[in-house]
DNA sequence: TGAAGATGCTTCGAAAATCGAATTAATTGC
DNA sequence: GCAATTAATTCGATTTTCGAAGCATCTTCA
């Protein structure tokens, strides 16, 4: 008889999305920027450039939505606003030197949390739970298909 | 020499977190609720009764912020607002029957597909996964104090 | 008992997020 | 070249979110 772990996992699972969640919030605050466009602007400066309607795409925002944030960003000078050279329709995001900064300082707010606690674990529970998230990855990313 | 796992794990860890916001959003547009109207309600949902600084401050809202949806989910009734018996100031907030179906309806996004696969894991598998869950956990909120 | 202060919630005013629809500009397909 | 498509912005409307001010109730304690 086996007994179902599911229950149990996703209740944990639920706590840690919920904890992530609220302090996403605190952080965002103590930046200045608002958690919105915290992740706009993490969204921007993981590329060199992005335009608006991949990082809409990529958040799942309407491009609405991010005009009006990347116009707030744009106007804080975190980011810049660059028509695009091949195709003029489009819009090129950069992220400004003083966004990079932004970025450095606020690591998002579960991260420091997490590495510290993680960096005391024995490599056998380290290697455990990295293993455990990226199988965890697997399943809750539904997925690009393979290359051919 | 030992490599540092710490990048990796946030990465994954992130990768999580950013899929579950997303998902988060998606749900609560097919249920006819805005995500933070499905948040409060779950909350509420969590408790026999509730009262909105309880959720407040479980959510890390303002007080200002629940009144204001707690208004649209009794006006959507599915919840309702009873004054306290012993302390008048107080508001004791209930979900519905109605507003229960709701909830059922929508497990949050994430978990069906989560189900789905751990159920098709080997049973270590499942061990392992919820082990590193309730460790993770355990790191990733700070902790109530133990009762004496 | 009856202020004075504390507590719990709502109201109010304002900024920001969010969306869909309409608009403008540029590209692509014939 | 012109029609259809695509990228982004603008517009209008609703929701979220907050802090401050206001109201009602409770507690304290003289």
């Amino acid at each position: 008889m086996e007994i179902d772990l599911t229950p149990a996992a996703l209740l944990a699972l639920r706590k840690i999305l919920d904890a992530a969640e609220l302090e996403n919030r605190k952080m965002a605050a103590a930046t200045g920027l608002t958690s919105s466009q915290a992740l706009v602007l993490r969204q921007i400066g993981g590329h060199e450039t992005i335009t608006p309607s991949a990082v809409a795409s990529a958040l799942g925002f309407g491009q609405a939505t991010i005009t009006n944030i990347v116009d707030r960003l744009v106007a804080a000078q975190l980011v810049t606003r660059t028509r695009g050279l091949a195709d003029k329709r489009q819009v090129m995001l950069q992220v400004t030197e003083l966004g990079r900064e932004k970025l450095k300082a606020s690591p998002f707010p579960l991260q420091m949390r997490f590495s510290q606690g993680y960096a005391g674990l024995a490599s056998w529970e380290q290697a455990m739970i990295l293993a455990a998230l990226e199988r965890l990855d697997g399943l809750l990313t539904p997925e690009a298909p393979a290359p051919a």
